[in-house]
Parts: C-alpha cells; sequence; structure tokens
DNA sequence: ATGCATGAGCC
DNA sequence: GCTCATGCATA
C-alpha cells in the first residue's frame, strides 16, 4: 500500500546542451505573459522583539569621503537599486527568449560555465522579481555574464557537464485544500509568526501534521519579503498613455522595502 | 509558474 | 526554531 501516487513524468525539454551558435528557434513556449511595471508595497512591519539584522543592503543612503567616479547605475561595484534589478530581469528575459533560450537551459548553462547550477525554478523567480532583494543581487552578475555569453557566441564550446544528484527521499509535496489555505491566511493576518503552541492547535484544527504548519507560516513570511509581493493591486491601468510630456517627471516607483543600516 | 520542502547558518 | 537561498514536484 505504498502510497506511491507517482503520477505520469512530465516531459522536460530541454534546449541544447548550450555551447552551440545558436541558429536554431526553439519551441520556448513557457507561457510566460504577466506584466508588471511597477512595484511597491506599503510598508513591513515587520520585527517583534530581537533586534537583529535579517535583510541588510540598501540604496545609498550615505556617502563616504572617498572619491569616488562617476558611477553609473549597473557599474561593477555597487549595489543595484531596486528599479536596476526590475530592468535588468526584464531585459534578461527578453534577450533569453529571443535567443531561444528556456530559464532550465539558463540555469545550466551557469552551472556549466561557472559552476553554479541553478534550477529552472530560480530563474523564473529571478525574472518574475520573486527573490529577496539580496538574492537578486547575488544572480545578477551571474546571469549577466550569461548573457553576454550566450549572446556573443563567443566561440566555447563548453563541455556538457552534470552534477550527480544525490538519492534523498523527498517529501511528497502536501496537499492543502484551498479553504484550510484560507483558514492559514487569516491566522497569518492576525499573527505571522506563532509560537509553537499556535501551530499546535493551528495544525490540530486543520488536521495538518505541525511541521506542514510550521513549514507554511515560513513560505508565507519569505513571500512577504519578495520584491515582488503577493497580492499587489496591481493597477490595471494602461501603462503606454503618454499624451503629456516625457522627460523632467519621471515617476520612479522604486521601492523601499528593503531598510538597513550599513555602517562600521 | 508556484506550492510545499530541504538544509545551512544563526540564536 | 527562524531566516534565507534554492529546488523538486505539481498545477
Amino acid at each position: 500500500m505504498a502510497a506511491a501516487t507517482s503520477g505520469p513524468y512530465l516531459s522536460l525539454v530541454y534546449s541544447q546542451p548550450s555551447g552551440f551558435t545558436v541558429n536554431g528557434m526553439l519551441s520556448s513556449h513557457t507561457g510566460q505573459s504577466l506584466a508588471h511595471s511597477g512595484l511597491l508595497r506599503g510598508d513591513s512591519p515587520e520585527l517583534d522583539h530581537h533586534h537583529h539584522h535579517h535583510q541588510s543592503h540598501n540604496h545609498h543612503t550615505h556617502h563616504h569621503q572617498h572619491h569616488e567616479m562617476g558611477h553609473e547605475p549597473q557599474s561593477d561595484e555597487d549595489t543595484p537599486t531596486s528599479d536596476d534589478l526590475e530592468h535588468f530581469a526584464k531585459q534578461f528575459k527578453q534577450r533569453r527568449i529571443k535567443l531561444g533560450f528556456t530559464q532550465a537551459d539558463v540555469g545550466l548553462a551557469l552551472g556549466t560555465l561557472y559552476g553554479n547550477v541553478f534550477s529552472q525554478t530560480t530563474i523564473c523567480r529571478f525574472e518574475a522579481l520573486q527573490l529577496s532583494f539580496k538574492n537578486m543581487c547575488k544572480l545578477k552578475p551571474l546571469l549577466n555574464k550569461w548573457l553576454e555569453e550566450a549572446d556573443s557566441t563567443t566561440g566555447s564550446p563548453t563541455s556538457i557537464d552534470k552534477i550527480a544528484t544525490q538519492g534523498r527521499k523527498r517529501k511528497k509535496r502536501t496537499s492543502i485544500e484551498v479553504s484550510v489555505k484560507g483558514a492559514l491566511e487569516s491566522h497569518f493576518l492576525k499573527c505571522p509568526k506563532p509560537s509553537a503552541q499556535e501551530i499546535n492547535s493551528l495544525a490540530d484544527t486543520l488536521q495538518l501534521e505541525k511541521e506542514v504548519v510550521r513549514v507554511w507560516f515560513c513560505n508565507r513570511r519569505q513571500k512577504e519579503k519578495r520584491m515582488t509581493p503577493p497580492g499587489l493591486p496591481r493597477t490595471p491601468e494602461d501603462a503606454y498613455s503618454q499624451v503629456g510630456s516625457i522627460g523632467p517627471d519621471t515617476p520612479s516607483p522604486s521601492i523601499d522595502l528593503q531598510h538597513s543600516h550599513t555602517f562600521s
């Protein structure tokens, strides 16, 4: 009675193992059709008790007495702003598709090129700005490099390399019913960080494993920390109605989620 | 594209 | 046990 309800496998269609000159057009139909322009959310009323650093990095709020040169938005040594990341992500996605690569391709290419393999999930989340600010900053350079290599096609047929996957028994994904999810959401609004006991009773009420509930809250909190927070009332307004004048007035919808202290 | 999950690092 | 980066499995 092994509850091995392993359904049919998904036909993973990997494109070329990267390394060949781009020529054939792949049918990368990832059905990505999301258009989000600005991103911004209210504020993050986090922290209950526990004064410590959680998220660092932030825009430049202080200048040192160092002699600096004109630093472009995306220099080499400078923390990008949220706007930078948003733009880069969009550009990246466009170029990637234009070159005929899937998100999975990029992930593998990064591994074969620099030793850091990433999954389709991560690339996807990067493009959708669904990662933390810090995480975005970390991945940007790598993806940027890949972009250069990809379009440059500078003959350097890197050999494909695969990493051995460890045999790990992963727990089957628990499917939480919608109604239960709603209940969890409600509790999350009331108390985003329930204690172990709270979790216990909640698990009992909802008839879920305690661990499942705990993890759910963890994941929920992480979502809140993403650059593109969930439930953003994206105004379905137009996007290109430039009837006025363009120029001096640039409404920058830069988010200000991350605020920290970068002093010594 | 996303939900649930794992694991490393930190208190 | 929490956060944080990351991904398998799934919708």
